[in-house]
DNA sequence: CTAGCGTCA
DNA sequence: TTCTTGACGCTAG
């Protein structure tokens, strides 16, 4: 039914209804027609309402019986309602006004009264929720909800594909049963074909749900899913509607100043060259460095792009060209400058709005259980300054050299605080725990006089840990995960710019050293191949179809992702779990306002 | 080594 | 012409 058309008695019903209701099954309906069961989500639309099914008795969620293939929708929905809430409106007329409240009333209702609500992209309908009802349902209210998402179950289940839609789910997990006839519905409650169509997918929706509920149960994911990844969806809801101040007129004057230094670094490069070019395309610098130039001829050979089959322009040869002529370091330089304008001050400018940018989370988007951010990736900009030379032709010719750190560029609210809380060196802890490896632990329980790191910098270069320099301990920690993680001795040669026998010799003697650690990375491969899959510490679940192939590098690659994933895999499941905790202790404290933000392991 | 995202050629 | 891909840059361990 459209509640618009409702009368107060049966208004008053209707949220009785609500009251006493199972689940709900929603969705949202875009201003063009499309809803979030569309398989292309166009963000771009705005939203015009949301389709609610109400449903009165349902299958047990925590014990969900297969589900049966005869199962439809007209045979078990008689005393299910849909029901449509437009959340648009146009002016601001008083009927509207009204329609307003009581919309809100039911959504309030909804979240309030702790029946799980299941939604296909949860996040996005509780963002909305927020944005449109703000005034009225608090974030704290939507802490309190019960959401369920189908997306997320499924990623769960496997994680390494992403399901891109709901039809995609659909496809997925009933080509088995898929005896879902077409039914008519006779019901009268709504005029709109439209809505029908959605209600029948709604229910569609609600039978996945069952399903995946039931699989995650069979694969020991329920508590996973229950107790880290559904309380997520609220928190990214939140802090996706929290939005952060950026200093645009800082990003805009530091935006100028790396322009003109890549203006400068341009025409330097044209006066060495002795021609003008585009120092953007690499196959003008190409021509340049080995046709005009002929570079090449002075040195060893360089290595040839994959399919162009000519002279490569890369970091690499560049760094090698550097001695025998000035232009490689100016064109190194400028990539460099540019790279950063592009992304961490121009980037960040466009992804601006009205002085402020919102990240988006990807609760789905990797393959180990962690988090990702787009628009911007708030996880990928850079931490370590940059040192620009500025060049002042106001007072004379002087040179200065400024430092840009791209995170400066955020401020907090007045009277508020940026809070950092980072678990310190949490994937090599988690390797002592899984390997009990002696000395790892060792080096954990003594109290934290020195950093981790920084001790085993000082080991592997001989020198007192008090000369140890901040470059140095980043080497080390590099290192240590490569090895841990199966680096070859090249990479890792490469890695610490030392001959390929040294870092042989250095992976044999941490593995002297961490015995267990080897004995336990033998061990998740062993046991990934038997069953197929590893296991976090919170269960979380990573199947590896190729742990058991014939082609070497895919069966190696595969057993490096299967110990990657175990522990990458458990430092996000603690990640996620301190998260839920810090979100609902603020949540339940009168006193801790706090706006979060929180960064993937990181929270400001 | 393993995960990501953004920027090009 | 526009759109897609793989390399490389950064991030997190």
């Amino acid at each position: 039914c459209d509640i618009r058309n409702l009368g107060y008695e049966e208004k008053r019903e209707l949220l009785a209804t609500i009251k006493q209701a199972r689940a709900f099954i929603t969705a949202m309906v875009f201003q063009d027609g499309s809803s979030q069961l569309n398989s292309e989500q166009v963000l771009t639309s705005s939203v015009k309402g949301i389709v609610v099914l109400v449903k009165s008795q349902t299958k047990c969620l925590c014990s969900p019986s297969n589900s049966s293939p005869a199962y439809t929708w007209d045979a078990c929905n008689q005393n299910d309602k849909l029901i449509y809430l437009k959340t648009e409106w146009s002016a601001l007329w008083k009927q509207e006004d009204t329609h307003k409240k009581y919309v809100g009333q039911i959504l309030f209702q909804m979240l309030h009264c702790k029946v799980p609500v299941i939604c296909f992209n949860a996040k996005d309908f509780l963002r909305t929720l927020l944005a449109v009802y703000g005034s009225e349902i608090s974030w704290k209210q939507v802490a309190d909800s019960v959401v369920l998402d189908p997306r997320i179950a499924a990623w769960l289940i496997n994680p390494s594909d992403t399901v891109p839609s709901f039809e995609c789910l659909i496809q997925k997990y009933f080509e088995k049963s898929f005896s879902m006839r077409k039914v008519s519905t006779n019901t009268g409650f709504l005029r709109n074909a439209l809505y029908q169509n959605v209600g029948l997918h709604l229910e569609k929706l609600y039978n996945a749900m069952m399903d995946l509920a039931h699989d995650l149960q069979v694969q020991g994911l329920w508590k996973v899913f229950c107790t880290l990844e559904l309380p997520l969806i609220k928190i990214l809801a939140v802090m996706e509607t929290h939005k952060i101040h950026v200093n645009k007129q800082e990003l805009k004057k530091t935006s100028e100043i790396l322009g003109m230094r890549l203006k400068e670094l341009e025409q330097e490069a044209h006066q060495v060259a002795g021609e003008q070019f585009l120092v953007t395309s690499s196959s003008q610098l190409r021509e340049v460095l080995f046709e005009k130039l002929k570079l090449h001829t002075l040195c060893e050979k360089i290595p040839k792009t994959e399919i162009q089959q000519v002279e490569s322009t890369s970091e690499a040869v560049l760094n090698k060209l550097q001695d025998l002529h000035p232009l490689p370091k100016i064109i190194l330089e400028y990539r460099q400058v540019h790279k950063i304008k592009s992304t961490y001050v121009d980037g960040l400018l466009t992804c601006m709005k009205k002085g402020f940018i919102s990240s988006t989370w990807n609760q789905t988007g990797t393959a180990t259980g962690r988090l990702s951010a787009k628009h911007p990736n708030i996880q990928g900009i850079s931490k370590h300054p940059v040192r620009i030379i500025k060049k002042q032709y106001i007072k004379g010719k002087e040179e200065e050299i400024i430092t840009i750190s791209p995170r400066t560029f955020f401020v907090s609210n007045k009277g508020y605080t940026f809070l950092a809380a980072d678990f310190s060196h949490i994937e090599l802890r988690i390797l002592a725990d899984l390997s009990s490896d002696p000395e790892l632990l060792k080096l954990f329980q003594e109290p934290e006089t020195t950093d981790i790191f920084t001790t085993l910098a000082s080991q592997w270069k001989g020198i007192p840990s008090e000369q140890v320099k901040q470059a140095d301990r980043e080497q080390a920690k590099r290192m240590v995960y490569s090895v841990v993680y199966g680096a070859g001795k090249e990479r890792l040669a490469e890695c610490l710019g030392t001959t390929t026998l040294q870092a042989s010799q250095f992976i044999d003697s941490f593995m002297q050293k961490y015995k267990k650690v080897h004995e336990f990375t033998k061990m998740t491969i062993e046991q990934c191949r038997n069953k197929g899959y590893v296991v976090s510490i919170m269960g979380r679940k990573r199947p590896l179809a190729n742990i058991n192939a014939q082609d070497y590098k895919l069966r190696t690659q595969a057993e490096r992702q299967a110990v990657n994933f175990v522990v990458q895999g458990s430092a996000a499941d603690l990640c996620k779990m301190a998260m839920v905790e810090i979100f609902t202790s603020v949540v339940i404290s009168p006193t801790l306002t706090a706006r979060l933000v929180i960064n993937d392991y990181k929270m400001f």
